[in-house]
DNA sequence: TCGCTGTATTGACTTTTTTCGATCCAGTCA
DNA sequence: TGACTGGATCGAAAAAAGTCAATACAGCGA
């Protein structure tokens, strides 16, 4: 349970799920200065959340020029959803 | 996202995780004295724990005796996964 | 090169969470 | 009644997480 405890824990922010969702509404990469400016958080703090996700594994990230633009991972959701699976463990119907 | 990160924080550590699992694998009701002696945690803080899920409407307990029995919510499993879907498929209406 | 912009990191502070000893409550039994 | 047991609550200490000002870094353009 301690894997699965540390990928929820990494989701289990407001602000964390509103870039999630953000991003996963975007099905596309996302400035980071879109989350500055849509959260009610100084660049530090934002920066802050993006790093406890990019280290969950669940956002990556690429440099272009000045700007760095976020990404959900593929297997982000399936990550989360096997994680409650594990606890769960429904074996009703795979 | 205030009412996801809500309930997922309540299952956002291994000890209530652990405890999760235990009422799923049981599919019946296990007793608060199971808990304090499978866990490497005092009583009190076994309660506090218990009391989070509680809270979060992820178990209910009942008294028999002098002993309390939990069990696990029947929608616990459902009101999870419908956090996560309310992220990553971003219902509008909210 | 220099200065500017966007982002990451550092360090300190505040808030929240976790933990446990002490205590209280509810129920049982003698 | 009184003693005892299982569990909840209280209060305080420790650990962790969230926040931001200051600063550092990276890539642009002049």
């Amino acid at each position: 349970m301690q894997a699965e405890a540390a990928l929820l824990k990494a989701v289990a922010d407001p602000y964390r799920l509103t870039m999630l969702a953000t991003l996963a509404a975007a099905a596309d990469e996302v400035c980071v200065c879109e989350f500055t400016d849509a959260l009610p958080l100084n660049q530090p703090t934002v920066s802050h959340h993006l790093r406890i996700l990019r280290e969950a594994g669940l956002v990556t990230c690429e440099r272009r020029g000045t700007w760095v633009y976020y990404r959900l991972a593929d297997d982000a959701n399936a990550r989360l959803s096997d994680a409650l699976t594990n606890v769960f463990q429904q074996k009703v119907h795979a």
